[in-house]
RNA sequence: GCCCUUGUAGUUCAAUGGAUAGAACGAGGCUCUUCUAAGGCCUUGAUGUAGGUUCGAUUCCUACCAAGGGCACCA
């Protein structure tokens, strides 16, 4: 409809003998303002020496010439410094409706990646180590970003990339070893989870508080590389595999399914190869730069000679181990390998780690600057809580087994008084405790930090997850009215009534689409609130199901309309939409 | 010190260079013998400071102030 309005108004132009480049067409903030607008004549008014609101009658007259053609527009008017403002017909909005319907859960598709392969990295929680909110918010984010691609036609693939060896190891083995209740076994798979993660705060502690514990804690970390101490080994094995399967049982939960697995042992020795392979490489001759050269015994990338506003950073430390600027070159390479013809390559991190990465991407730019083109690097802010900052090394962190729980409960409360049966009752508190916290995530901009507050991210009410699940189960309750009373949904049997729900639905493929150019989920959460504060107050104002009414079977077919549209979005934040709640 | 983020109602967040800066929470009032009141309706309140570009700036540029992060062997 846009390129229509816009291929209208150059015409227009046209016969004014004015030529453009580009119209800018955009929908007025408020629906007053009509469905469609354009500040053409604001624009080009100083070119062609007069006033913009003269200037906009003036095509507005044009135009009107010619929009009798189409059904589509109901009404062109100037209005204040001198835009233009399209207002749709009620034909229009009911066509719209009806593409809804034909549609289904396809709505919103695009085809601009079609063909591309798409990897997203995401998560990224250490085994023997707490998943904490940070990952939930990383999780959260990453996840529907790769729906959001999907959606518009991306090939996904899911990734995760976990570090299974170092310091943090060492210090979780400590902390079991010092404490044999931490191994006990007869818990749950998540408590014992929960265990390790305990050990691994108190070694950590002992480790920063402590300089015998600190060498004791050294010690392991060589037998853990070393594979030499079989007690060691043993409580390794059981520990990886316990912290792992935790993982796997949230990211169900979650609604995640990760298509490969990297750990960074396994991206070691790739990333040394490549190290050492370009070590002392001269490049860009002219100024005899090199990648990696020596200083100090360890080996480092000198950035800041690319590009000032980089750093050096170690890539090999003086004791000959490589550091995570090293396995990250092993692990792109290994991205590019493990998906042939790869188009894109995402990672999703915390913002403090910007910088380096920024690093790492400029050496890959000088060893493979086909690779580097590819990738992108997705930040999101730091979730902080009110009370100090989160650390899973102290034990004020907050896990996201724990928060989960928490939420459940909360909805389990409210739910007491509507009847289910008990695995129903199970799913639903599942669904929308994710739905709480994801909402409140997702619900921003991904640039800025995330303060965590407890009372607002369990919310139910007004701008929450569980709020847009509501509306839906709503509808949806009522499309099982209508079924039962036989009125079938029908985008013909319109009245008068342009409602303002109507007015939204038809805007969510543009909503998509620049969620997924921007890659914002945020985009698409606050069009679901808009869409669903509309249809409750349609709901509150109008019978939708009723025999009396001629208009019912158009009001249920803008009902089902809506569902499509709420449960395809909370979709593609992922996030499901149960019937009832 | 240098680099990167971020400064919007009391609070947490929105606003592809546009019109009267939107929500939610909070506070106050109304609303369920019609489809889920986790709802609806009404009232209340904000662009860090100083310049610049522009017909028009929350948005772009510069400086300053404030918060957070990063800057060599942790990830």
């Amino acid at each position: 409809m846009g390129d229509k309005i816009k291929n209208l108004i150059k015409d227009a132009l046209k016969n004014l003998d004015i030529e453009v480049a580009d119209i800018a067409l955009e929908h007025p903030a408020d629906l007053k303002m009509g469905d469609y607008s354009t500040n053409i004549a604001l624009v080009i008014a100083k070119d062609v020496k007069s006033n913009p609101k003269e200037l906009a009658e003036k095509i507005v007259a044009t135009l009107r010439q010619t929009v009798g053609e189409f059904p589509e527009i109901q009404e062109i008017q100037v209005a204040g410094a001198g835009f233009i403002n399209f207002y749709l017909s009620r034909k229009f909005f009911a066509r719209s409706v009806e593409e809804i319907l034909n549609q289904g859960y396809n709505i919103g598709k695009n085809d601009v990646l079609t063909g591309k392969k798409i990897m997203i990295e995401y998560t990224d929680p250490n085994p023997f180590k707490p998943f904490h909110i940070g990952h939930l918010m990383t999780n959260a984010i990453g996840e529907s970003v790769a729906r959001i691609l999907a959606h518009s036609g991306a090939e996904v693939s899911r990734v995760n990339y976990q570090g299974d060896v170092g310091l943090h190891v060492a210090k979780a083995i400590y902390g079991l070893l010092k404490n044999d209740k931490l191994q006990d076994k007869k818990w749950t798979r998540t408590l014992q989870a929960a265990n390790i993660g305990r050990a691994y705060a108190k070694g950590s502690e002992a480790c920063e508080n402590n300089s015998e514990a600190k060498i004791e804690i050294d010690e392991i970390n060589k037998k853990i590389y070393d594979k030499s101490d079989k007690k060691i080994n043993e409580i390794y094995d059981w520990g990886f595999k316990t912290t792992m399967e935790a993982f796997e049982d949230l990211y169900k939960i979650l609604g995640t399914k990760f298509d490969f697995y990297f750990l960074e042992s396994q991206m070691a020795p790739i990333g040394e190869r490549i190290v050492k392979d370009n070590l002392d490489k001269v490049i860009d001759a002219p100024h005899s730069k090199m990648i990696f050269e020596e200083s100090d015994n360890a080996i480092v990338f000198k950035a800041e000679k690319y590009d000032p506003k980089l750093h050096t950073r170690v890539f090999i430390t003086s004791k000959g181990l490589s550091t995570y600027e090293t396995k990250e070159l092993g692990l792109t390479e290994e991205k590019f390998k493990t998906k042939p013809g790869l188009n894109l390559s995402i990672i999703v991190t915390a913002n403090e780690q910007m910088d380096y990465m920024k690093v790492v991407a400029k050496a890959i730019s000088l060893i493979n600057p086909e690779h580097e083109k590819k990738m992108f690097h997705i930040t999101h802010g730091m979730m902080r809580f009110v009370g100090g900052k989160m650390s899973s090394r102290k034990e004020n962190v907050i896990t996201g087994e724990s928060l989960l729980s928490d939420v459940r409960d909360l909805v389990l409360e409210k739910m007491t008084d509507r009847e289910f049966g008990n695995e129903e009752r199970e799913k639903i508190s599942d669904d929308v405790a994710v739905s709480a916290i994801k909402y409140s995530i997702l619900k921003q901009s991904t640039g800025g930090d995330i303060v965590y507050d407890f009372e607002r991210s369990i919310s139910f009410e007004g701008d929450s997850g569980p709020y847009l699940q509501y509306s839906h189960a709503r509808a949806n309750s009522i499309l099982e009215k209508a079924q039962k009373e036989n009125i079938l949904p029908d985008p013909h049997a319109f009245g008068v009534e342009i409602f303002e729900v109507e007015k939204l639905l038809y805007k969510f493929g543009e909503v998509v689409l620049r969620a997924s150019k921007e890659y914002e989920p945020h985009y698409i959460a606050n069009y679901l609130i808009e869409v669903a504060r509309a249809f409750n107050s349609f709901y509150g104002n109008n019978l939708i199901v009723s025999k009396e009414d001629k208009t019912s079977g158009y009001k249920v077919a803008l009902t089902y309309a809506v569902t499509f549209v709420i449960k395809t979005g909370l979709h593609l934040l992922g996030i499901v939409a149960p019937k009832k709640m």
